[in-house]
RNA sequence: UCCUCCUUAGCUCAGUUGGUUAGAGCAUCUGACUGUUAAUCAGAGGGUCGCAAGUUCAAGUCUUGCAGGGGGAGCCA
């Protein structure tokens, strides 16, 4: 087991890590400076997750992880230790005459320790095991005086500021395992399913994906660019030869792979440069996109509602100490409405039966419901949360509100978009049949000013071989925000990118 | 981008019709306590009232501008 002294003194070497111009942040430390033995760094340690699962009292373990809280009097000491594996801490017992004073006193909130002790089951209330600890050593401390993280609660505008330091929280720390867990079941699923993962580009040449303001990607000198003789930026000497973006969305390159593999799917970073500043928009977000070749809109619609009722149901099975963290202390009803979508059929109506419901409600409403134009955000939660009360999908959608790409209806004024709505966060998923007939696509680009030049490899598809194929796109921190009831969508991903904020 | 609200101690917030030395809870520090559960009890320290200008004998408080943030809307996922 090596080594388990901590010699606790001033600081003569700084680690690697912080050796830098912060070097003077440190200086207030001194009191608090260690050096760190080596001893502890390979040993294997037992996470917690799986000790307050164990029964076997009496054990030798070994934990390391963060201090939440302290407490204690003169003759014991109880430590609450987090490591992240589960939302739950273990209750380290350390009997102060065994112990170092100096020690003990640099265990403190956010300071990081390493204990090894005697698994047993607690005397206490509160938990069925703790752990009687025989040394502790001391990997990292945390000055109680700065460190910005207290016992009490945060609000979650303020560790939006110290969003560093937010996974070490008991929500963040929930809502990231949770991530992680939709992540991973989002490409089980597609796997169980035979769908391929392709990876579409994140540089893209072209402009006519139509979903948003797009930023520029460039190596050119911003302040003394290469001009053509009318004053325009010469992107003919920009690195890729011409002027790219970030990428809107991958689903014009997951129709060219479905297009062979018959089944695929994109999870991505996607990136807009819209100025949206709401709790339901991100600049830099990540999107699932799957594509089939031989869907219809029906089958399309198929797919995302059993797609989603997976997740949450993935989600219950999974994640359900976190989600019941959440329930406690967000949302009372997050567990019940992950249950109802499962539980319930979702309601598939046309765009053009959604506006005779809207006008025969008799409701009064801030912008007028008319057949033709796109529904608001009131209207789309009216029939969602109070006509219907579960999730709804609507389809054949005026064409001339929706995409180019969308399938044209025999009626020549409605096209098979369909927009899955949920409860709390409105669109979670927008998605349409493809319109797949050469001649029908080019009307369609023509009309909309699109420049073939830019689409010629996309109306190839149409041309060689087409098929019949439909395919939705799912923002995946709207997922996330149904599934952990959080209300702002930074509060969702590790590090936000907004207007005016890409901080850490 | 539009509408609206907010910015006072490390955090969450009070702060009266403008008035003299700006408060509370929690956190932190010190002490007490033989098993605590966001421990408890006692005491102490802690403030450029977001920034800038203006009105006034006097501004945390009123006015204007700027910045940042929340909620709603639009754009969308």
């Amino acid at each position: 087991m090596g080594t388990w002294r901590t010699k606790v003194g001033i600081i003569e070497k700084v680690p690697a890590l912080v050796k830098t111009k912060d070097s003077e942040m440190f200086s207030h430390f001194s009191k608090f400076a260690v050096s760190i033995t080596k001893s502890m760094e390979h040993t294997r340690r037992n996470r917690i997750v799986d000790l307050l699962k164990s029964r076997e009292f009496g054990s030798e373990v070994m934990v390391k992880g963060w201090v939440r809280t302290k407490r204690g009097n003169k003759n014991i000491t109880f430590i609450s230790l987090n490591d992240g594996s589960v939302i739950h801490h273990i209750q380290v017992v350390a009997e102060v005459a065994r112990f170092d004073e100096e020690v003990l006193k640099l265990v403190t909130t956010g300071s990081c320790i390493a204990v090894r002790g005697t698994l047993v089951e607690s005397m206490g209330q509160g938990q069925h095991v703790e752990i009687q600890a025989k040394e502790i050593e001391i990997l990292g401390t945390a000055d109680p005086e700065t460190y910005p993280l207290q016992k009490k609660g945060h609000s979650l505008e303020f560790l939006r500021d110290i969003a560093h330091l937010r996974p070490r929280t008991n929500t963040f720390g929930a809502v990231l395992r949770i991530r992680h867990a939709m992540a991973y079941a989002i490409h089980k699923y597609f796997n169980d399913h035979g769908f391929f993962y392709i990876h579409a580009p994140i540089i893209t040449g072209s402009d006519a994906e139509g979903a948003g303001a797009m930023f520029r990607v460039t190596t050119l000198d911003d302040r003394n660019p290469p001009l053509l003789p009318d004053g325009q930026v010469d992107y003919s000497q920009d690195f890729f030869g011409k002027e790219t973006k970030l990428t809107v969305s991958g689903q014009l390159e997951a129709e060219l792979g479905a297009m062979a593999l018959s089944l695929v799917y994109t999870f991505g970073p996607t990136f807009r440069a819209e100025n949206s500043n709401t709790p339901r928009h991100l600049a830099e977000f990540w999107m699932i996109e799957p594509e089939m070749a031989f869907y219809d809109i029906t089958d399309n619609m198929d797919l995302a509602e059993d797609f989603l009722k997976y997740l949450m149901q993935y989600a219950l099975d999974y994640c359900i100490d976190d989600l019941e963290f959440l329930t406690k202390m967000y949302d009372n009803e997050l567990i019940d409405r992950l249950k109802g979508v499962i539980n319930s059929k979702f309601e598939r109506l046309s765009y053009t039966q959604a506006v005779e419901i809207l006008i025969a409600s008799g409701q009064t409403w801030e912008f007028p419901v008319a057949w033709g134009s796109d529904l608001q955000a009131e209207h789309e939660r009216y029939l969602v949360e109070k006509h219907f009360g579960r999730p709804v999908i609507l389809t054949d959608y005026p064409r001339d509100i929706k995409a180019f790409y969308m399938k044209q209806n025999p009626d020549g004024t409605t096209v098979r978009g369909m927009d899955v709505l949920f409860p709390r966060i409105g669109e979670i998923i927008g998605g349409s049949q493809r319109e797949e007939n050469l001649e029908a696509l080019m009307n369609r680009i023509h009309e909309m000013n699109i420049p073939e030049k830019d689409v010629w490899w996309y109306l190839d598809t149409r041309k060689f071989g087409t098929a019949p194929h439909a395919g939705f796109g799912l923002g995946f921190e709207r997922l996330i925000l149904f599934v952990t009831g959080m209300a702002n969508i930074r509060d969702v991903i590790p590090f936000p990118r907004s207007p005016k904020n890409a901080a850490f």
